[in-house]
DNA sequence: TATACATACCTTGAAGTATGAGGTATAGTA
DNA sequence: TACTATACCTCATACTTCAAGGTATGTATA
């Protein structure tokens, strides 16, 4: 159904959340808004967008995830391991390597 | 096999081709050397991506063919259909959006 | 002559991944 | 009572990049 491999947001989940939980800890819900704040409200990840990348990244040991009740609600928190900075680390300059090719690709010769 | 679904790069060999072709003709096999340069090498798609990306924009109304024998090869040249260049901008405006998004995410409370 | 490289087109299989919709449950508010 | 916010979760789908491999001609090199 919905529209899949909108363009250009392969690897933003994965790299919004690293950049978020490198700063503090915190709960998926909490990152579904956070996300929103952080981009100017430029990109909205839904839930079923931000489970599964912090489900992978536990998995792949970047991240570590402690239960906590608070007002007998259970949250996940998630913290980054020192994997996940190297993860974080490699897919920023990644990004930083493509979004430079493209805004050059952009650039030449003024706009259309 | 080889990697797939490379990080940020969904969407990218699209608006390339869309922006090369929207300032002069080009062919396919120029298209993937002309995207090494115009991205200072940053960014480098194979013929694997680039026909596919051709015939697909062809299909879609946004690119018309012209075949043209030259020095005994044959050559293919695209250019950009008036509906190609409604999709270049809706693309590049996209691109705009996230990455804007991005980077202010990553610039957000100084670098890791 | 033989070899290699550049040009120029093409197809295919694989594999990952964002998305919307749907599901469960509790707390607070109108 | 009903609705909204919080908070977790799963699933099917379909799209797309990529490497590798294939064909064929022209040109340069040994």
């Amino acid at each position: 159904m919905g529209k899949t491999n909108p363009p250009f947001m392969t690897g933003v989940p994965e790299l919004l959340v690293l950049r978020l939980l490198s700063q503090r800890e915190m709960y998926g819900y909490e990152l579904v808004k956070s996300v929103r704040v952080v981009t100017s409200e430029a990109i909205s990840l839904g839930e079923g967008v931000i489970y599964p990348v912090l489900h992978g990244l536990e998995k792949a040991g970047a991240l570590t995830a402690k239960r906590k009740p608070v007002n007998g609600r259970t949250r996940v928190y998630y913290a980054v391991t020192p994997q996940g900075r190297e993860r974080l680390e490699r897919l920023s300059g990644e990004w930083d390597r493509v979004s430079a090719g493209v805004d050059s690709a952009l650039g030449e010769a003024g706009r259309v």
